[in-house]
DNA sequence: AATCTTAGGTAAAACGTTTTACCTTAAGGT
DNA sequence: ACCTTAAGGTAAAACGTTTTACCTAAGATT
């Protein structure tokens, strides 16, 4: 495959460069007939334009950037990585732009990778240092943060959810399924898992059941079973647990403690990770909508570039998906 | 944050733009005084080469492109995805590359794409139709084929497991673990599959355990559900099942058929699925190393790219996991 | 003393596009 | 008959680098 250049379809086509590069680029004015010729040409010879070139003169480079800060790994350890990436790739190959990882070592300056590719558009999952997130606003491109709670600038785009109504509707459902002492499990310093806790606590003035009773520990499976020796020793009915992977370690020591899911305790938990159609029994879970906030966040950028209007501040839906552990009968 | 080009260091250091540029590359001949001075001059101004420039002429991008065929959703369903991604983009930032991923849509065609990027090389995870895959030889740059057991084109790299291998070691735990009559679970058509029925065969004729026993269904849970009824009623006592997610769902069947596991039936699975982790039992399992696939991958782009020797085709050790379903006192 | 080599450096071409400013021709308006 | 406008098109500059070919001065070699 020899590299064809705008100049060899230039020649080819008897017209100029400049009509060729108009045609490509819809610019300009040219006959439809002009256009037909040009676009039939390249067709045949397999001709498309090179992108350091474009980019070289019209700093479009066709390219978002994607970011997933380091410390972040509780984002990775759930699926929530993939289903975004998927979104965000196809989304984006609707424009046939294209996306470019940020190699996620710390040293990384988000600053001179966007000048260096002159990418037009990045994504940040996560938080990230607020110092940094104020350097961003230089950059004259959209920039999307996703699941971002610390700050707040203007002219700068959040993607979020609203996870005190998760926390609300989770514990709305163990209450309408008719547990009585419903504890919330999570962790501290996570910024979501105390929104989904001020939910908790609003469902249970909503339904009149008692007062709060909280158990923390690390967001991980061990903080779980830790928890779950402690729970299988009260009277507790029912939990709302920030996390799923938690979750699983409750369950596994309420199991071995001899109580029955959902007969004794029910049980959601939050990020409806893969894993929770395969345990026994199998996990309700809140899910966090990772391929909308992707899907989402690629047309924010575009309506950005675009010079179009639109929501700087999404929140996206929360839904629930019913699995045996709440005790539903219509999963 | 203004754009400073190249002129700009020469300006304001005193030397030529071709100074300037042999310094930054490492090219050409200069004093290490000239070097420091400039150096210094561009840490201080933050100047950063521009990439479109320098892939113009150059013909290096620094990129490195992605490609997940599109069919190939059982990949994208382990989180083997995110494993490989974080390993290979680990890989690339040493040498300050940046990984593209390729638009999934069915219409990319691979050559046009990585003319248009410039690509220096391309990883392509799973089978892609083999017509295209001879296409891909005229192009020049290094490409790697992950997880490929169809072709095998002289020139192109390979980065496979020793499935059979894989196969064989797994039946060989439940051997060693007191099993008498194992089965082998998988799915028609699925290459990787049959390698693993391979090892699990000779496997039974080094122990002397008696026949085989084939299960076959689809490569889901629903699949695993399915034959677990069957199994059931059989007096089988060991499992080797090629992939995780067809084990849970054979593990959840035969848990409600009144079977006990590993008491009663020892299983092991393929993937090391995060799942495997959740269950009640955890689930053994033959991890693909992904992680290290990645590695593997990005370095034999670089050797070739380097011009170095290495080695086109490479088998990548699995490692099993041991989890309470093999009965294994020692996981 | 004349020649060769080397260290340290430079000017200018080239890379493949987009964009700007301009040109020509024909039709329409008065 | 003249001016204006528009349609269809073009030449050349610009984008920010790398690369090629070349220059100069100072030692080193003969």
């Amino acid at each position: 495959m020899e590299k064809l250049t705008i100049k060899d379809i230039a020649k080819k086509s008897g017209f100029s460069v400049s009509t060729v590069s108009n045609v490509i680029n819809g610019k300009g004015k040219c006959s439809i007939e002009t256009q037909k010729k040009i676009f039939n040409l390249m067709e045949e010879v397999g001709y498309k334009p090179n992108q350091a070139a474009r980019t070289l003169v019209s700093k479009k480079s066709n390219l978002i950037g994607i970011l997933f800060p380091v410390e972040n790994d509780i984002f990775r350890k759930n699926n929530s990585y993939q289903k975004i990436l998927n979104s965000i790739t196809f989304e984006l190959s609707k424009k046939s732009y294209d996306l470019v990882i940020g190699n996620n070592m710390k040293e990384l300056d988000i600053l001179e990778w966007s000048l260096k590719r002159d990418l037009e558009g990045i994504i940040i999952i996560g938080e990230i240092d607020s110092l940094k997130e104020k350097e961003l606003k230089k950059l004259k491109i959209p920039i999307v943060f996703i699941d971002n709670y610390k700050n707040n600038l203007y002219g700068v785009n959040y993607i979020n959810s609203d996870d005190t109504i998760g926390g609300f509707n989770a514990t709305e459902i163990l209450a309408r399924n008719s547990c009585e002492n419903i504890a919330f499990v999570g962790s501290e310093d996570i910024e979501v898992h105390s929104r989904r806790y001020l939910g908790y606590q609003s469902a249970l003035m909503e339904y009149s059941l008692g007062e709060e009773r909280l158990y923390l520990d690390q967001p991980t499976y061990e903080g779980g079973v830790a928890l779950g020796e402690a729970i299988s020793q009260t009277d507790i009915d029912g939990l709302c647990v920030a996390s799923d992977i938690m979750a699983f370690g409750i369950i596994s020591s309420l199991l071995k403690n001899g109580k029955r899911i959902p007969e004794d305790i029910k049980i959601i938990g939050f990020d409806n990770n893969d894993s929770c159609q395969y345990t026994t029994p199998t996990l309700t879970s809140v899910d966090l909508n990772f391929s909308t906030k992707g899907t989402v966040a690629v047309q924010m950028i575009f309506d950005e570039i675009e010079g179009k209007t639109f929501l700087r501040n999404r929140s996206i839906d929360l839904n629930i998906v019913l699995r045996e552990s709440a005790g539903n009968k219509n999963y």
